[in-house]
DNA sequence: TTATGACTTTATAATCATTATAAAGTCATA
DNA sequence: TATGACTTTATAATGATTATAAAGTCATAA
């Protein structure tokens, strides 16, 4: 339960109740990007009784405060990150995991007109881990 | 029914059937990232008999065969991208149109021993339409 | 203390894009 | 015209997410 969790909720104007102060924590401890079903998985393994329904709430309230950031790297799943400033994604297409790449937001040379609110830059490949064992196995 | 269609779809091993000449055909000629809902309405429009299934199976053929590529800019929907050579895309948040955004492919500057294989970039933001009707409505 | 009311959490059902399955249709070739 | 491989189709299944409404929590006022 962490002193700066509860204010940093405050400031965004959220009700600092204990899920919510747990889920930010473990958003912010974890550098994998996790689902709804990690985090769910993570706190039933702590011991906490949460449900589902409250993880989703959870996080797309924070999406809508502006706390943490959704990245659909895959298909079907949305998965979160909560690192401050812009970086793009790596995701491996062998083991599913996401990891974070430093790297200047790109700027588009076109003048169209439009107003650009945001951006995201995905990478697929392959991490160090399954280039090795692909070449092993 | 392209003649140009079915020798690209013979050259990549795809059998052309009148489906998926049709389905190619219209995905190379409209340049608004349809969904397969809308490639299912626009084939019920001009009289063909479609099903739904087949226009799956036929976008997923032609994802494995490397003949077209997948956007996925909206949280749930799949959209199609048939034009050639690395480009970006814009979202409008607004009016949900997907536009094309010529730019060259970022590289990322970490040297993490990753095997890179794809690139994705995804703007959002407000068309010029959707400025113009904000700023007036 | 107890009542009030707003906010949270929860369980459950509903939604909806996509995939899986298996039957029916097509078509070239023997 | 029989065979067999490939296509299309209708239908059911899947699975992540959202909607709904009941139950729980908690601060504050009477």
């Amino acid at each position: 339960m962490s002193k700066r969790t509860v204010a940093l909720l405050k400031e965004h104007g959220i009700n600092p109740s204990s899920q919510r102060v747990r889920i930010y924590d473990y958003l912010v401890a974890t550098e994998d990007h996790p689902t709804v079903d990690d985090i769910y998985a993570e706190l039933q393994r702590e011991g906490h009784l949460f449900s589902r329904a409250t993880v989703y709430n959870t996080v797309n309230l924070f999406l809508k405060k502006g706390l943490i950031r959704a990245v659909r790297v895959e298909a079907k799943e949305m998965r979160f990150d909560a690192s401050p400033g812009f970086h793009a994604h790596f995701k491996c297409e062998s083991c599913g995991s996401v990891l974070d790449i430093p790297m200047d937001e790109p700027i588009p040379d076109d003048p169209d007109g439009l107003e650009y609110h945001g951006t995201s830059v995905i990478f697929s490949g392959l991490c160090r881990d399954c280039q090795k064992r692909k070449h092993s196995g």
